[in-house]
Formats: structure tokens, C-alpha cells, sequence
DNA sequence: TTGTACGCGTTATCAT
DNA sequence: ATGATAACGCGTACAA
């Protein structure tokens, strides 16, 4: 720690002032004032000797750490985890807080009664980030102190949280290929009972419905998220006469098992074939060939909103301060809903004309 | 923080002790011996109240913070470092260390004055990680806290820092070959003139010389490091009569690209072409078909490593005290090298007999 | 307008 | 074997 720390004393006595002086200064306390002169030279000399608050003294007087745990069951064990990360770094750091890190296996979470004290002395709340969106209950450990979810919704409502928007995030992947003229459009999608699936199917659904076109069951088929179900559900639905001019996949890892079949079946991309992707996986996205037109789950912006969630959790609003410890505690909290923006490579081009022979 | 904090005295209390037994006790001190009897007594009350030292109060008192900072430049921007990330933390908390994430882009780290302020009163020392393998100056900043480098070696060694052993793995990944009986092998390596380029381009000659190839300077073309690259120096060095049968890609991008144009020259992997990758990114190195054998790099052990290497530089093995601060500061640290294992999946196998026709 | 003194929860020193 | 108390560095109520 601090080798030869320049404290407040320090400031003090080399801007012939007491320390109260510095600390009103530099903290900005409204009800002490002092001379502008004083005032300059105390926060210039402060500037000059490089002094800084000890942190962990001033946690400790006034009993608040400005730190923020960011809890997580193994922690970045996705790519997409490093893009929440920096956001609710770079929100944090913004408001001088720091971000600390907390590794979790689920279970543990529950039994962790002594993680629950370590927790609720250090920090002033939690970031809790699950590996995938999902509707949770809040473990128990969380209760206590201020906590946002994060790509999870809880059931209750009782924290707040924020989570990706599934629906519209297809319904604009669903909508790229109806905008290039599309009509046949499969959806590649994946097996488990997840919000991820319910909602890119309702997108998929509503951007055919709202273009007029007939809901096709045969044209969706799922099977497991990774790239070799990706094959298997695109081989299924392309290995035919009447196969789709333009296919949706649940995510870039099935898209790129699309690319495989189409390859396999001697469709070109874009030409015979038209694909958009979900997760913007840019190792994958950005590799293949042609590169994959897909949409992106806001990741760096949820964990953004939720720091900031977070901080006024932690600091309510100075605004009708009076009904506060009424209201706390009781109040339901809607879940944020993010938009996924598509990104535009180079999958989705508008299908041959009818009519035009298949050179194959 | 805290709403209702059972503290040291409360245990006191309860157990009917003083603050200083309960302390001595839970602290495991030496010099001060409590009777087995109060000892139990105390160790149960306080688990009992499910009491928690202050983490903050021990900090300010013990003069220090049990924090190591991780610092990064735009944290987590690649999928790495969640590995790293994952070896720092768990090392921490098995450690009773927590860690605090602080991200820095790299021109901000020299006029940082006030970061460095920051960091050197609250953190006990810093995990500084360098987003690729390269060799760099410590920055001033860190020159006056407890740092170990992840990633990068330090010019003049004036801390310790761990990196992959590239050059061990190329070996292995071109032995990979070798073992399956080819003798032709390819280099698709990257442009850039960095320690990873050049270690993995020194394994690949090492196991070329060990086994008695001669090196030819046809076979190893270098481009952009990216999946294009790799696409394009693939094909110049596949696209003749004397092609290769084995590839050895500098990272599992360039590997994908080369995929890539084996497919558009109608060589079948592994059958006609056999590839190895590096870094072992799964998602590609799983999602391509067939799989990809590749070079691990040993983000999670280098991670780890540099936490173990910090905790020694900040607690000094008690052993040879004596010569503790003339030796401090002068000493010289030899950059760790880690192993990176060689990843077996399926795009390895024999070449075709000499003398078989090709089907193509 | 500025300074003195106390308290935050621990640990450590020194008595008893 | 156990307990009283100073000290860590800062913020602030209260006195001047």
C-alpha cells in the first residue's frame, strides 16, 4: 500500500490552513464557506503535492466504500461478458466508483452466508450478471443489499434489471431479408426453453406477419445452439425443392453451421442464399465468408444502464426525499429492455428473380 | 454498505470477552494465548452472529488494502482476457484478496499522475495486462507499486511478468504434423513484427530442423493476421502442383480463412489437407468442420501465475529478512514462460500414401 | 471564517 | 490469560 502517502495534514499545514479548511474545500461543503483566496491556494497546493483522499479512511468515517461489486458465475466465461464488464467499468469510473470482482458458482450463491457479510461490508451494491439472459430469483444472499440485474429479469420485480430485446432484435434480422425481398425466410433456431428463444421467435413471427407473409412451420426447426445443430437444422430446411431464399438463425455459432450447409449443398451466400445471424459474435461474424450480417445484443449498454440503475438505487433521488422509507423496499421494478441493433455485413442480398434459372 | 453490522464488539459482548481477546483469537495471534475454553467460546458466538471483520477498518488500520488492482488496457476487448481474468480472481480469493478492475487506455497511463495517486492508496499491487503478447517499458506510473506484467515482458526486467511459450507451442503444433508422417508443411504466418510472430515462426523451424526438413522459404507466406489473411496466404501457398499437406496457421482466424480456400481449391480437410491453428478460440476452433487442432494459449495459468508472483512481491518471504532492503528494487526478474498445450481435435490426420492418385 | 476534537471498526501495544 | 487504549486518516459537529 501507500509508501509516503501525502495525507490531509500535509496539504494543510503547507497551505498554513487546518485540515477542516482542505476538507470543506475540497469537498465542496456547501454550509462552511471560505475566502476565494484560501479556497484557490488550498486546492492548488492539494494539486501540486499530488494529494488524493486515503479512500479507505474516508470509507470508513463515512461509512460507504464506493465500491461495486460485479458478481458473476464465472466470470467472462463468455466472449460477451468483457463488453459488460467495460461498460459498468467506464459508467463506474465515471462516478468514481470502483469496480470490484466477485466469481461465483450458482449454488455456492445460496449457502454463501459468510460471502453474504463479506459482500455487504465492502460494497455499497451489486452488479449480479448472468452467463445468458434468463428469469432468476434473486438469491438470498442478494436480498440485503442494493443489487441490478443484469441479462436476467428477476421474477419478482423487486430489483431492478435489464435485459436485451429479443423480440425486436429478430424482428429487425426478420425484416432485413423481407426489405431485400424475401418471402420464403427460415428461422434456424435452437431447443432450449430459454427468453432467447421465445423472443426471436416472436420477432420472427411478427416481422412475417406484419409483411403479410403466411407462417410456415416446416420453415423453422430447431435443434442444439452450437455450430453442428446449426448444420443439421440448415441441411434439414435447405435440403429441398421449396427451400427458403433467406434464413434467420438464432445465432451467429448456428449461422456459421448454415454456412457449412449451404456450402455443402453448393448454395452461394449471398446469391442463392441469404442469412442473417443474432449475437454478433465478431470473431465468427467477421470471419466468415461472406461476412455474416447479424444483430448485436447491447452488452457494453446494459452494463452501462445498470451501474447507473444501481447509483440511484444507492443514492435516491434528493427529489420527494419524504415518502422514501415508505416506498422502499415495496417498490416493483420494470425490467429495461435493450435494443439490438443489426449489423451489416455481407450475407443478406435480395434473391434471384423468380423465374431465373437455377445454374446449380 | 452495511445496514445493521455486527462489529467485533458485539461478539465481545456476547461471548463476554474483551474486543482484544475476540481479535487475538480470530486472528490466530501467537504471543497472546487464550484459554481452549474462551477460545471456542469466542470462535462460535462469532459464527453464531455470523460476524465479519470490516474489511475497511482492518484496511485502514493495517495499512493495507488486500486489493490488487487489474489493469488493462480496454478491458476484456478480446476474448482472452476473460481467461486471465478468471486465473487472477480465483488466485485472489483463494488468497483473501479481492480485485479491482481498472481500465486505462495506454497514452492515458504515462499522464495519469492522478491514477497513479489512486491506485497506490487504495491497491496493494497491480496486475498490469497487455491486450497481446509484446514487450514493453513499465509505465512511470507503475514504477512505485507492486506490479507484475500479464502478456508482456518488461524491457529491462524490473518486475516480473509471464508470457506464453509461443515458440513451444508452434513446436508442438508442427511435431503434430510430423507425428502423422508429413513432411511438407506449410506457415501461414501474420506481418506483424511481434514476439508471437516471431516465437511461433522459430517453433515451426525448430521442429522442421529436429526432424530433419529442410526449410523452404516457399512455404511460410505472411499476411494480415486476420481470417482474410489467412485466406489469402493460404491460397498461395496451396493453390500449386507441390502444395503441402499440412498447415500451420499462425492463430485460429487465419486457420478459418485457410478453411476457406482448401474448400474453394476442393481440398478436403483432413483427408487432402491437414491444419493446425493457434490461441484455441473456440468458438472457431470448435465451430469450424472438422474441428481444429490448435495451440492453447495459457491465459487462465498466466493469470493465475501473475497473482501468485504479485502476493510474493508484496509479502516478502519471511525467510533471509535481513538482506530484505538492499536486495529489494535491484533485483532482476526473468520472464515467466508458460507452456501452451497442444488441443487435439479432428483436422489432423496421415496424408494420403505417396504414389495415390488424387481424386480431385 | 477557521480550528479542535471525536468517531468510524480494527489491530497492536502494553499493562495487569 | 485477558483487558484498556492508542492509532490508522479522514469528515464533521461544535466551539472559537
Amino acid at each position: 500500500m501507500a509508501r509516503k502517502a501525502v495525507g490531509i495534514k500535509d496539504v494543510a499545514r503547507e497551505a498554513g490552513v487546518s485540515v477542516t479548511t482542505v476538507s470543506h474545500i475540497l469537498n465542496d461543503v456547501e454550509s462552511a464557506r471560505a475566502s476565494d483566496e484560501t479556497r484557490e491556494r488550498v486546492k492548488s497546493t492539494a494539486k501540486r503535492l499530488g494529494y488524493g483522499a486515503n479512500r479507505i479512511a474516508r470509507s470508513l468515517r463515512r461509512q460507504q466504500s464506493d465500491m461495486i461489486g460485479l458478481l458473476s458465475e464465472e466470470i467472462a466465461t463468455t466472449p460477451h461478458a468483457g463488453r459488460i464488464i467495460l461498460g459498468a467499468q467506464e459508467a463506474a469510473q465515471k462516478r468514481g466508483l470502483t469496480l470490484v470482482l466477485i466469481n461465483t458458482s450458482r449454488d455456492q450463491l445460496d449457502t454463501q452466508r459468510d460471502s453474504d457479510a463479506l459482500l455487504r461490508q465492502q460494497v455499497d451494491g451489486v452488479l449480479y450478471a448472468t452467463m445468458y439472459h434468463r428469469t432468476i430469483n434473486l438469491p438470498e444472499s442478494l436480498k440485503s443489499v442494493p443489487t441490478v440485474l443484469i441479462d436476467s429479469a428477476s421474477q419478482d420485480g423487486t430489483v431492478p434489471s435489464v435485459v436485451p430485446d429479443e423480440e425486436g432484435g429478430a424482428f429487425a434480422a426478420v425484416q432485413e431479408l423481407i426489405d431485400h425481398g424475401h418471402r420464403r425466410i427460415g428461422f434456424v433456431t435452437n431447443v432450449d426453453d430459454v427468453p432467447a428463444t421465445r423472443g426471436r421467435l416472436a420477432g420472427y413471427r411478427r416481422a412475417l406477419g406484419e409483411a403479410g407473409i403466411q407462417f410456415d412451420a416446416q420453415l423453422v426447426v430447431a435443434e442444439q445452439s452450437e455450430t453442428p445443430g446449426g448444420y443439421k437444422a440448415a441441411v434439414e430446411v435447405l435440403d429441398r425443392s421449396d427451400r427458403p431464399t433467406g434464413l434467420f438463425c438464432y445465432n451467429d455459432r448456428m449461422a456459421m453451421g448454415a454456412y457449412h450447409a449451404a456450402s455443402e449443398l453448393g448454395l452461394r451466400i449471398p446469391v442463392d442464399l441469404s442469412i442473417v445471424g443474432f449475437d454478433n459474435q465478431e470473431l465468427i461474424a467477421e470471419g466468415l465468408y461472406p461476412a455474416l450480417t447479424t444483430v448485436a445484443l447491447p452488452h457494453y449498454e446494459m452494463g452501462e444502464w445498470a451501474l447507473s440503475a444501481l447509483t440511484e438505487l444507492i443514492l435516491p433521488d434528493t427529489t420527494n426525499v419524504t415518502s422514501l422509507d415508505s416506498t422502499r423496499g415495496a417498490r416493483i421494478y420494470e425490467t429495461a429492455v435493450l435494443p439490438c441493433p443489426i449489423v451489416r455485413r455481407n450475407s443478406v442480398s435480395s434473391p434471384r428473380p423468380l423465374g431465373e434459372p437455377n445454374r446449380d
